[in-house]
DNA sequence: TTGGTCAATCGTATATTTGCGATAAGAGAT
DNA sequence: ATCTCTTATCGCAAATATACGATTGACCAA
Protein backbone atom coordinates (compact mmCIF):
# COMPACT_ATOMS: atom_id res chain seq x y z
CA UNK A 1 0.00 0.00 0.00
CA UNK A 2 1.97 2.60 -1.62
CA UNK A 3 -0.19 5.39 -0.73
CA UNK A 4 -0.69 4.80 2.92
CA UNK A 5 2.50 4.94 3.62
CA UNK A 6 3.02 8.03 1.26
CA UNK A 7 0.36 9.49 3.80
CA UNK A 8 1.76 8.49 6.63
CA UNK A 9 4.95 10.38 5.68
CA UNK A 10 3.41 13.08 4.92
CA UNK A 11 2.03 13.00 7.68
CA UNK A 12 5.33 12.59 9.56
CA UNK A 13 6.91 15.61 7.70
CA UNK A 14 4.46 17.47 8.37
CA UNK A 15 4.73 16.92 12.45
CA UNK A 16 8.30 17.05 12.26
CA UNK A 17 8.37 20.24 10.15
CA UNK A 18 6.27 21.89 12.83
CA UNK A 19 8.23 20.51 16.00
CA UNK A 20 11.66 22.48 14.92
CA UNK A 21 9.63 25.54 13.29
CA UNK A 22 7.93 26.18 16.91
CA UNK A 23 11.47 25.49 18.50
CA UNK A 24 12.88 28.22 16.08
CA UNK A 25 9.53 30.28 17.11
CA UNK A 26 11.53 32.15 18.97
CA UNK A 27 13.83 35.19 18.54
CA UNK A 28 16.02 33.98 21.60
CA UNK A 29 16.52 30.35 20.50
CA UNK A 30 17.17 31.91 16.72
CA UNK A 31 19.91 34.08 18.69
CA UNK A 32 21.23 30.91 20.14
CA UNK A 33 21.29 29.14 17.18
CA UNK A 34 23.13 31.53 15.16
CA UNK A 35 25.78 32.20 18.07
CA UNK A 36 26.25 28.91 17.83
CA UNK A 37 26.88 28.22 14.01
CA UNK A 38 29.13 31.15 15.14
CA UNK A 39 31.00 29.72 17.71
CA UNK A 40 30.36 25.67 16.36
CA UNK A 41 29.80 25.68 20.13
CA UNK A 42 29.77 27.79 23.73
CA UNK A 43 28.33 27.25 27.71
CA UNK A 44 25.57 28.09 29.01
CA UNK A 45 26.94 31.29 30.71
CA UNK A 46 28.24 33.01 27.77
CA UNK A 47 24.85 32.80 26.57
CA UNK A 48 23.53 34.09 29.82
CA UNK A 49 26.17 36.83 29.12
CA UNK A 50 25.36 37.74 26.01
CA UNK A 51 21.43 38.08 26.23
CA UNK A 52 19.74 39.99 28.81
CA UNK A 53 17.65 37.10 30.34
CA UNK A 54 18.36 35.13 33.61
CA UNK A 55 19.97 32.57 33.61
CA UNK A 56 17.20 30.24 34.35
CA UNK A 57 15.19 31.41 31.14
CA UNK A 58 18.21 31.07 29.23
CA UNK A 59 18.32 27.24 30.54
CA UNK A 60 14.91 26.75 29.55
CA UNK A 61 15.73 27.75 25.92
CA UNK A 62 17.82 25.90 25.69
CA UNK A 63 16.38 22.94 27.09
CA UNK A 64 13.68 23.70 24.25
CA UNK A 65 16.15 23.22 22.08
CA UNK A 66 17.60 20.27 23.01
CA UNK A 67 14.15 18.91 23.10
CA UNK A 68 13.63 19.36 19.62
CA UNK A 69 16.29 17.58 18.61
CA UNK A 70 18.36 21.11 17.46
CA UNK A 71 20.99 21.22 19.68
CA UNK A 72 23.29 18.91 22.03
CA UNK A 73 24.93 19.74 25.33
CA UNK A 74 28.70 17.82 26.52
CA UNK A 75 29.89 17.44 30.06
CA UNK A 76 33.02 19.61 30.34
CA UNK A 77 32.72 19.77 34.25
CA UNK A 78 31.93 22.50 35.62
CA UNK A 79 30.32 23.75 32.86
CA UNK A 80 28.46 22.44 29.89
CA UNK A 81 29.60 22.98 26.38
CA UNK A 82 26.44 23.42 24.08
CA UNK A 83 26.85 22.63 19.84
CA UNK A 84 24.31 22.21 17.23
CA UNK A 85 23.26 18.98 16.57
CA UNK A 86 24.36 18.63 12.63
CA UNK A 87 22.70 15.17 12.44
CA UNK A 88 19.31 16.58 13.41
CA UNK A 89 20.55 20.01 11.44
CA UNK A 90 20.51 18.98 8.20
CA UNK A 91 16.53 16.83 8.57
CA UNK A 92 15.36 20.44 9.78
CA UNK A 93 17.02 22.54 6.60
CA UNK A 94 15.90 19.42 4.53
CA UNK A 95 12.40 19.47 5.81
CA UNK A 96 12.61 23.47 5.13
CA UNK A 97 13.90 23.25 1.79
CA UNK A 98 11.43 20.53 0.43
CA UNK A 99 8.75 22.86 2.04
CA UNK A 100 9.67 26.21 0.46
CA UNK A 101 10.59 24.19 -2.86
CA UNK B 1 27.82 53.77 11.14
CA UNK B 2 28.19 50.45 9.28
CA UNK B 3 28.28 48.46 11.99
CA UNK B 4 24.94 49.08 13.74
CA UNK B 5 23.41 49.00 10.28
CA UNK B 6 25.06 45.30 10.70
CA UNK B 7 23.32 45.12 14.30
CA UNK B 8 19.91 46.03 13.54
CA UNK B 9 20.06 44.00 10.20
CA UNK B 10 20.80 41.17 12.80
CA UNK B 11 18.10 41.56 14.71
CA UNK B 12 15.66 42.57 12.57
CA UNK B 13 16.42 39.20 10.61
CA UNK B 14 16.35 37.49 13.51
CA UNK B 15 13.15 38.47 14.43
CA UNK B 16 11.54 38.10 11.38
CA UNK B 17 12.76 34.91 11.09
CA UNK B 18 11.53 33.36 14.21
CA UNK B 19 7.83 35.05 13.55
CA UNK B 20 7.78 33.12 10.29
CA UNK B 21 8.98 30.17 11.93
CA UNK B 22 6.22 31.16 14.77
CA UNK B 23 3.68 30.96 12.08
CA UNK B 24 4.62 27.60 11.02
CA UNK B 25 5.34 26.14 14.22
CA UNK B 26 1.83 24.25 13.98
CA UNK B 27 1.54 21.40 12.51
CA UNK B 28 -2.39 22.31 10.51
CA UNK B 29 -1.02 25.67 9.51
CA UNK B 30 2.10 23.43 7.50
CA UNK B 31 -0.52 21.43 6.21
CA UNK B 32 -2.61 24.29 5.15
CA UNK B 33 0.40 26.02 3.53
CA UNK B 34 1.44 22.50 1.85
CA UNK B 35 -2.04 22.52 0.63
CA UNK B 36 -1.97 26.27 -0.79
CA UNK B 37 1.38 25.04 -2.40
CA UNK B 38 -0.05 22.25 -4.38
CA UNK B 39 -3.46 23.67 -5.18
CA UNK B 40 -1.73 27.34 -5.61
CA UNK B 41 -5.22 28.64 -4.54
CA UNK B 42 -8.14 27.48 -2.35
CA UNK B 43 -11.42 28.64 -0.37
CA UNK B 44 -11.87 28.81 3.38
CA UNK B 45 -14.29 25.93 2.98
CA UNK B 46 -12.21 23.61 1.25
CA UNK B 47 -10.11 23.45 3.80
CA UNK B 48 -12.75 23.06 6.53
CA UNK B 49 -13.76 20.13 4.51
CA UNK B 50 -9.89 18.68 4.56
CA UNK B 51 -8.90 19.13 8.13
CA UNK B 52 -10.83 18.00 11.38
CA UNK B 53 -11.37 21.11 12.75
CA UNK B 54 -14.28 23.61 13.49
CA UNK B 55 -14.64 26.43 10.99
CA UNK B 56 -13.76 28.83 13.34
CA UNK B 57 -10.66 27.12 14.34
CA UNK B 58 -9.59 26.98 10.64
CA UNK B 59 -10.11 30.42 10.08
CA UNK B 60 -8.18 31.43 12.96
CA UNK B 61 -5.34 29.65 11.61
CA UNK B 62 -5.49 31.19 8.29
CA UNK B 63 -5.65 34.99 10.16
CA UNK B 64 -2.09 34.08 11.69
CA UNK B 65 -0.82 32.98 8.42
CA UNK B 66 -1.71 35.99 7.24
CA UNK B 67 -0.70 38.28 9.91
CA UNK B 68 2.95 36.30 9.36
CA UNK B 69 2.42 37.37 5.57
CA UNK B 70 2.37 34.27 4.61
CA UNK B 71 -0.57 34.07 2.73
CA UNK B 72 -3.16 36.32 1.35
CA UNK B 73 -6.98 36.36 0.78
CA UNK B 74 -8.52 37.56 -2.32
CA UNK B 75 -12.70 38.20 -2.38
CA UNK B 76 -14.75 36.17 -4.38
CA UNK B 77 -17.89 36.19 -3.17
CA UNK B 78 -19.94 34.58 -1.25
CA UNK B 79 -16.11 32.49 -1.36
CA UNK B 80 -12.34 34.14 -0.03
CA UNK B 81 -9.69 33.08 -2.40
CA UNK B 82 -6.31 32.18 -0.27
CA UNK B 83 -2.90 32.24 -2.14
CA UNK B 84 0.26 32.24 -0.98
CA UNK B 85 2.19 35.62 -1.07
CA UNK B 86 4.77 34.70 -2.88
CA UNK B 87 7.02 38.01 -2.51
CA UNK B 88 6.88 37.18 1.12
CA UNK B 89 7.41 33.65 0.95
CA UNK B 90 10.87 34.44 -1.30
CA UNK B 91 11.66 36.47 2.38
CA UNK B 92 10.88 33.33 4.60
CA UNK B 93 12.53 31.08 2.27
CA UNK B 94 15.55 33.08 1.80
CA UNK B 95 15.82 33.73 5.72
CA UNK B 96 15.48 30.16 6.51
CA UNK B 97 18.41 29.35 3.94
CA UNK B 98 20.74 31.71 5.11
CA UNK B 99 19.93 30.84 8.18
CA UNK B 100 20.90 26.79 7.81
CA UNK B 101 23.84 27.87 5.68
C1' DT C 1 -36.29 43.76 1.60
C1' DT C 2 -35.55 39.16 2.59
C1' DG C 3 -33.03 35.00 2.43
C1' DG C 4 -28.95 32.08 1.62
C1' DT C 5 -24.11 31.20 1.71
C1' DC C 6 -19.61 31.74 3.40
C1' DA C 7 -16.14 33.44 6.45
C1' DA C 8 -14.69 36.39 10.40
C1' DT C 9 -15.24 37.52 15.04
C1' DC C 10 -16.85 37.03 19.85
C1' DG C 11 -16.96 34.67 24.19
C1' DT C 12 -15.22 31.05 26.75
C1' DA C 13 -12.43 27.24 28.58
C1' DT C 14 -8.17 24.95 28.77
C1' DA C 15 -3.36 24.31 27.85
C1' DT C 16 1.07 25.99 26.79
C1' DT C 17 4.73 29.41 26.85
C1' DT C 18 7.60 32.77 28.84
C1' DG C 19 9.89 34.87 32.44
C1' DC C 20 11.73 35.34 37.13
C1' DG C 21 13.84 34.23 41.75
C1' DA C 22 14.92 30.53 44.68
C1' DT C 23 16.48 26.09 45.26
C1' DA C 24 18.63 21.75 44.07
C1' DA C 25 21.92 18.89 41.63
C1' DG C 26 26.49 17.59 39.57
C1' DA C 27 31.37 17.61 39.41
C1' DG C 28 35.86 18.76 40.79
C1' DA C 29 38.97 21.14 44.29
C1' DT C 30 40.42 21.88 49.22
C1' DA D 1 33.21 16.00 54.13
C1' DT D 2 32.84 20.71 52.62
C1' DC D 3 33.15 24.45 49.48
C1' DT D 4 32.79 26.50 44.90
C1' DC D 5 31.34 26.92 40.40
C1' DT D 6 28.01 25.98 36.88
C1' DT D 7 23.69 24.58 35.21
C1' DA D 8 19.07 22.43 35.78
C1' DT D 9 14.75 22.36 37.95
C1' DC D 10 10.88 24.04 40.89
C1' DG D 11 7.17 27.11 41.91
C1' DC D 12 4.82 30.84 40.61
C1' DA D 13 2.59 34.71 37.76
C1' DA D 14 1.38 36.67 33.51
C1' DA D 15 0.76 36.31 28.78
C1' DT D 16 -0.29 33.67 24.60
C1' DA D 17 -2.14 29.87 21.95
C1' DT D 18 -5.60 26.48 20.73
C1' DA D 19 -10.11 24.92 20.13
C1' DC D 20 -15.08 25.19 20.15
C1' DG D 21 -20.04 26.85 19.50
C1' DA D 22 -22.65 30.87 18.73
C1' DT D 23 -23.08 35.13 16.63
C1' DT D 24 -22.19 38.68 13.40
C1' DG D 25 -21.09 40.61 9.05
C1' DA D 26 -20.49 40.72 3.99
C1' DC D 27 -22.08 39.69 -0.37
C1' DC D 28 -25.26 38.30 -3.95
C1' DA D 29 -29.75 36.58 -5.68
C1' DA D 30 -34.63 36.47 -5.75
Amino acid sequence: MKRNLEIIDYKENTEALARFAKALGHPTRIAILKHLEAQSCCFTGDLVDVFPLAQSTVSQHLKELKNAGLIQGELKPPKIKYCINQENWKIAKSLFENFFG
